[in-house]
RNA sequence: GCGCCCGUAGCUCAACAGGAUAGAGCAACGGACUUCUAAUCCGUAGGUUGAGGGUUCGACUCCCCCCGGGCGCGCCA
């Protein structure tokens, strides 16, 4: 496990604090930050200011009074000064980040993994995107957003489960089935027309050709029922498996698949509607029954089953998240397109309806990507057939690139990405940048091997800076655990991305600067060679809660 | 009309639970390869954080109002 350097600073502090105000040691909240300047130290707390308001002091008297007690209990190679209206700052030493520079070195692939999930079982639910067609752009980036962030609950050290939900019963899989026959149909040579609200997209004549191939051509003798059911379920399981496909090849793996059907052939729709009218939260009217969503701040209550008796789609929902409570979740998490962000409110009142806690549903909202080609725009939506597959931008980006820029922004802003800029291999490009740092930390280690070094072997060195170059990318490199942290507890893993990007232009500059590889000078080799073992640690690392790879050469 | 999201340098975005003089990259301009990969580095220039009020020691960050953009408001899924 993981130690973060500014814990190690606030354990210090509150022992002090603990002494000076115990009446308000518990309570009071402040931070401790790595400063964005050199001449404000090294760390800085706002400490002072909080008390101020509970101590009624000037938070200079404050830090004054604090800093002399702390003097007494922070290492020797620690200096504390008052700065601006209050602030504390810390300077250290340079080998007060030894210990932390071994940890990433002893820990290697490990490093970056914190205990603050406490193994709580959390489950990531995303993409599941119905089984009508192939997954485009925007489908793309709720993968590789919800793929990435269960990677980094993981690391953070919760009990994580990434589920795709399969769509697989109701009108749409029936609007499915009829326009596979329909295409069955014209390669027999028959006229037919596909029914308004059913799909047009040619992926859909591959997969009749396939049926035909394999089931002969003799299917429409058989009784309408039986038929319909064939089509659909044969539909599903051609377009869902092109689906994972997609997926597998984007680096996006899931632990459950699960089918809406089941809900329905187990008898869960019915048993959640059971819970709903226990909890007596259900009403009828106008012939159907309804739930009394408004209660928790619905515009409108919502039907669960309608005038005919068939269940919404709604309430196969709350049956399916019914049962992720059941199978022991202690939290969920649903990853959703920016189109049903309005389904949010009826969501979370059903979740109230169902006598759930509060905190057990987070849904994260996906904005749309705006794919952008000489400036031409290019619009997708499902239904139409004219949309970007996902297929295309991987074989035409990479899936490296492409992730990267899905994950280097916060999700529920509009993305745009640029396809002619991401396939430079240039600067314009993020994913190289920091690549590329890695890529040259691996050729400096076969230099050195070259040269009769093991860049891996422990070295009796201990952290002694020549200049800042080699203190700053030592400082970013242990504070990983730290991106880790904020990453998990925001859900955020485009945090993860400046990160990476900013350790690799740390190492740029110094490799840059300084020769890494001295002959001359063994005892300084070994040091640096360290700081480039932590940095590639930490690019491998964090690349591989991104799901992108860490490459030798470019 | 109502609800949610967004508005920061010319462009794309940061600013970590309200902290010090708002930072990067691209584009522009000027420099650095007899050396471990120049897909790199160094420097210059670029701002009334959409507008206006409020909260306080302190606001890009929180509250109110307005402007602009996106999305959503089915007994569809």
């Amino acid at each position: 496990m993981s130690r973060l350097i500014t814990e190690h600073i606030r354990k210090i502090i509150n022992s002090v604090l603990c002494q000076v105000y115990p009446e308000w040691a518990e309570e009071i909240s402040y931070t401790v930050d790595p400063t964005r300047e050199r001449k404000h130290g090294d760390f800085a707390t706002n400490l002072a200011f909080t008390l101020s308001k509970k101590l009624r002091k000037s938070p200079h008297q404050i830090a004054e009074e604090l800093v002399r007690e702390l003097s007494k209990v922070f290492e020797e190679h620690t200096r504390l000064e008052v700065a601006g209206r209050g602030f504390i700052n810390v300077f250290v030493e340079d080998n007060f980040f030894e210990p932390f520079l071994e940890e990433v070195l002893q820990e290697g692939n490990e490093y970056g993994k914190i205990g603050i999930g406490n193994g709580e079982r959390v489950q990531v639910e995303f993409v599941s995107v119905n089984p009508t067609g192939p997954l485009h752009v925007g489908h793309g980036k709720c993968a590789a957003f919800g793929d990435s962030l269960a990677k980094v609950l993981k690391c953070a050290g919760y009990n994580v489960e990434k589920e795709y939900y399969i769509n697989d019963a109701g009108t749409q899989i029936d609007m499915l089935g009829m326009s596979l026959e329909v295409r069955y149909r014209e390669l027999l040579g028959m006229q037919a027309e596909i029914p308004s609200g059913g799909y047009y997209g040619d992926y859909l004549i591959d997969v009749a050709r396939t049926l035909l191939t394999e089931k002969g051509d003799a299917l429409l003798e058989i009784p309408e029922e039986e038929r319909n059911a064939l089509f659909r379920q044969y539909a599903v399981e051609k377009i869902l498996s092109s689906i994972r496909k997609d997926l597998e090849d984007f680096r996006v793996t899931f632990d459950n698949w699960f089918s809406e059907r089941t809900l329905y052939d187990n008898g869960e729709v019915e048993g959640a509607l059971e819970r709903l009218r226990e909890q007596r939260h259900t009403f009828e009217k106008d012939g159907a029954l309804w739930l009394e969503t408004t209660r928790w701040g619905d515009d409108k209550d919502r039907v669960l089953v309608r005038e005919n008796g068939s269940p919404t789609y709604f309430t196969s929902d709350i049956a399916y998240h019914w049962n992720k409570w059941k199978r022991g979740f202690k939290r969920v998490i649903d990853v959703w397109g920016a189109d049903h962000h309005g389904y949010i409110p009826r969501m979370r009142a059903s979740m109230h309806a169902l006598g759930l806690p509060e905190n057990f549903l987070d849904i994260y909202i996906v904005q749309f990507v705006t794919l952008l080609r000489k400036g031409q725009p290019e619009r997708m939506s499902t239904r139409q057939g004219e949309f970007v597959p996902l297929r295309n931008l991987i074989d035409e980006v990479g899936t490296d690139v492409a992730r990267y820029y899905f994950l280097m922004r916060d999700p529920a802003t509009h993305l745009e990405f640029d396809i002619e800029e991401a396939k430079k291999h240039s600067m314009d490009n993020p994913v190289y940048y920091v690549q590329y740092a890695h890529a040259r930390i691996a050729s400096v280690f076969r230099e050195a091997r070259k040269k009769g070094l093991d860049p891996e072997a422990p070295a009796a060195v201990q952290c002694v800076f020549r200049g800042e170059l080699e203190k700053e990318l030592v400082k970013k490199t242990v504070y990983y655990p730290e991106i880790v942290r904020k990453s998990a507890q925001q859900g955020q893993p485009y945090m993860i991305c400046n990160y990476l990007h900013d350790v690799a232009g740390a190492f740029h500059a110094f490799y840059n600067h300084h020769r890494i590889l001295d002959e001359s000078d063994p005892e300084l080799t070994a040091s640096r060679v360290r700081y480039c073992l932590a940095t590639r640690t930490v690019l491998r690392n964090g690349l591989s809660l991104l799901g992108i790879t860490a490459p030798q050469t470019m």
